[in-house]
DNA sequence: CGTAGTGTCTATAGCGACTATAGAGTCAAC
DNA sequence: GTTGACTCTATAGTCGCTATAGACACTACG
């Protein structure tokens, strides 16, 4: 019995806005259609999509997704490239909690700066103004500044709710 | 002396077309300009472009720039919230930190479930058809599900290039 | 039978912080 | 005078959705 795409959103945890945006960016195809124009899904469509969740899940963008999609379709050659890409995102991963974790120390810092109830000369802006943010900071290879440059390759890689 | 824009993208680290951004969303005054129209800025404006950079390398957002900016101009108040926006920083960079080291366990158990060179029956495609990724994640409150929507805030306060 | 409430449809615009492109004007050096 | 680098404005694109508007479909209740 096929499915309407609300209960579809239901049960993958997604939203009927989403499943239909994933139709328009052809990760899903086009479904059936009932007399009054509505979707209907089947079991396959259901799967399909929770590959597609699970893949967001773990940090790929929907270009990725596609290719492991047309594999899925067609496995016409070696899965090796598919260890590739979660090698890549493994190592994307590492350097994003690296320098979030070097930004902790740098926010850690400014909250030392300042006592608060001060109308003037608060520390923490004193800092931002100023300072640098840290010893390492003084370098060309900051990790903050590293950071900035990584979240090209975060944002093309996000989920969100 | 005053700078042309090219050379306060280049000691400011950012890019042109993010300098006029910045002045179009009011972060950055209009300066003055040469008969030609071109923009001339003076050692305030390189100050204030810093302390935007900074805190952007911070993670905030281009509101909360905004704020500390206008607080900056005109400290009436105590900054007492300034050290709430910092502690409020060090949170969501936590949460950040502790969602990507689970995405990199369920990544790393995704890299040894298919060992490549394989045309069919890819492990890793197998794994993110049907297993749920960690046992964590049978339950409503996998870290990696919080990771979603954790990444609407994250968005808000993202740093590219 | 009408109607209220929910679900679905398409199309379009908005989010955030830029980034890219087009087409035109400016300036310095050769 | 012409090449190349720089600047200007205005507009559209990025990513993965999210929100809105206006219309149609379906079900339950009186």
């Amino acid at each position: 019995m096929p499915l309407k795409i609300g209960e579809l959103a239901k049960r993958s945890g997604c939203q009927v806005v989403t499943i239909r945006y994933y139709e328009k960016e052809g990760l899903l195809p086009p479904p059936e259609r009932t007399d009054a124009n509505y979707r209907l899904y089947n079991d396959s469509d259901v799967e399909r999509l929770h590959f597609i969740r699970r893949c967001r899940l773990h940090g790929m963008n929907l270009a990725e997704i596609r290719e492991l999609l047309a594999f899925k379709d067609h496995p016409t050659v070696s899965c090796a490239w598919i260890n590739e890409l979660v090698e890549k995102h493994i190592a994307d991963v590492e350097r994003q909690i690296a320098s979030l974790q070097h930004l902790k120390t740098h926010l850690e810092t400014l909250r030392h700066a300042c006592s608060g109830d001060r109308q003037q000369d608060c520390g923490i802006l004193d800092s931002l103004d100023h300072g640098s943010p840290c010893a390492c900071c003084e370098d060309e290879h900051c990790a903050l500044s590293e950071y900035q440059k990584s979240t090209d390759a975060e944002k093309k890689a996000r989920v969100s709710r």
